[in-house]
RNA sequence: GGUGCAAGUCGGGCAGUUGCGUUGCCAAAUGCUUUGGUAGCGAGGAAAGUCCGAACUCCAUAGAACAGGAUGCCGGGUAACACCCGGGAGUUGUUUUGAGCAAUCUAACAAUUACGGAUAGUGCCACAGAAAAUAUACCGCCCGCCUUUGGUGGGUAAGGGUGAAAUGGCAGGGUAAGAGCCUACCGCUUUGGAAGUAAUUUCAGAGGUCUGAAAGGAUUAUUCUCUUUAAUGAGGAUAACAAGGUAAACCCCAUCCGGAGAAAGGUCAAAUAGGAAAGUCUUUCCGGUAAAACGGAACAGAGUUGUUCGCUUUGAAUGGCUUUCGGGUAGACUGAUUAAGAUUUGGUGUAAACCAUAUUCUAGAUAAAUAACUGCCGUCCCUUUUUAGGGAUUACAGAAUUCGGCUUACAGACUUGCAUUCCAA
RNA sequence: CGGGGUGUAGCGCAGCCCGGUUAGCGCGCUUCGUUCGGGACGAAGAGGUCGGGAGUUCGAAUCUCCCCACCCCGA
């Protein structure tokens, strides 16, 4: 299996598991306060080990703004994916987490780039496997 | 060459690595599909606002009207239009041509116009002003009378004053003073001719009378009918200078409009609950009967009793189970991208546009793909005298059923036209 | 995707339909009085691009058109 993919499998879609994760509330929020993750965790073992989305505020930018930080955000979960996809193949349990731009909008941040994200979602992902 | 304005076109390019969506082909596992490989394609001029018009789908519907809404000079284009093109008229501005002492008028050019009707009716017009629309007279001007620095009765609407707006303008005659009272010119209304598809333009003619509170009447002009040899006479019709503004006030007139919207609509359809139909089960055994009824024994439940035996009683109804059917939720698929399509060439037309011909480069996602990085070129910014170095990859902005328009946002580049006179020849 | 509403003083609201005379009301604010002082009370006062831009009109917060921001509803 190669280590740098995100397929459409590995994406949340369905409205009933958004409800239940958010209903959870356990939300972990980067050092640098640009990223913060909802996730929750179950014992059964599926197919797919971790399951990923992510949402953007309506009210923090235009459109055109907001495409630009979700697909920032997937390049870098699906860059360092395999720090979480490991451990859970380890310990037998499948998770299931949204990614949320915390402290970021268009009128501070109009230009954004790579490198703003990256070392958030890495804290990010640092803590959930703490966590697990 | 530069600058400004207007109109139009474009809205970074090439190569590589990784990744995502989709379509075709191949291979493997499989046969619902999944995985891998390979090739093609993958945001806009506004995709935006959702302001109009349609396609498409479902519902309703004999036809028409009312209500409500939209549009509104004329002609053309279109599937349709609050759109586009051409023409007309009005308004504003500029300079020039012409007229004039001047105000102003005329012509050309440019910009602009939600540009039917104010004589169908109703409403409103603050303050000021005599008076704001049925009319009317403050200061004036003129005449008569009187108790003469004035008062009073009448005439007048030229002049002053108010206001955004004051009952055609201006000049001359005329008058007691005045007035379309009369005349010329301009304007306005109307009749006829010509040009034009039409809006409209142009030419010629007529029109400002008297009386009356008004309706109307008289008179004059034109015309029709009857009568008379004819003149004429009788009757009828039309006209005889306005009625200030406001319809983005109500309204009237003409034309158009059934409603809801892809969360429309269609197909498949789990679980649970409920509906309909069919089948099956009715504790077991023996006797008995055509089949039942019925009798006996065992079994189960209930009652009685301190407990057991025993006794009594119940064991077919709003029942259970199975299958099928239809509605239909979650969910999945579809609608969905070849279309009033784009481009080339030719023709028609002033143009918008239409016709013919040829070619076909093709987003189709659905918790929603179109991304990240690197190199070169191009562009912009900063530092520097230059070489060079550093930074940015740009503005406005992200398809969601699809088209035609409108409106709004926009860095920079290019083309055309006009203006300007700054620079050079 | 479709539909509806709001914007007026620091805050909460009238006025808009049916255009006009000084754009008002309550709380708050400033000054003065009252009190030993404060509160309450009384008197006076300041504070408004009526969300922005065009148009109609003699005249627009109000009528018409175009934008901006915010809020609500529909499975």
């Amino acid at each position: 299996m190669k280590r740098y993919t995100l397929s459409r499998k590995e994406r949340i879609k369905s409205k009933k598991l958004f409800d239940t994760i958010y209903s959870q509330n356990n939300l972990i929020v980067s050092k640098d306060q640009k990223v913060k993750a909802v996730f929750i965790i179950e014992n059964q073992t599926e197919n797919i080990p971790v399951k990923v989305t992510e949402a953007v505020s309506k009210k923090t930018g235009n459109a055109v703004w907001r495409n630009r930080v979700k697909r920032l955000l997937r390049e870098s979960y699906r860059v360092n994916k395999f720090l979480l996809v490991d451990k859970c193949l380890e310990r037998n349990i499948s998770l299931a987490v949204v990614f949320s731009p915390y402290f970021l909008n268009q009128k501070r941040n109009p230009i954004l780039q790579l490198s703003d994200v990256l070392p958030g979602m890495l804290d990010v992902i640092n803590k959930i496997r703490s966590s697990i």
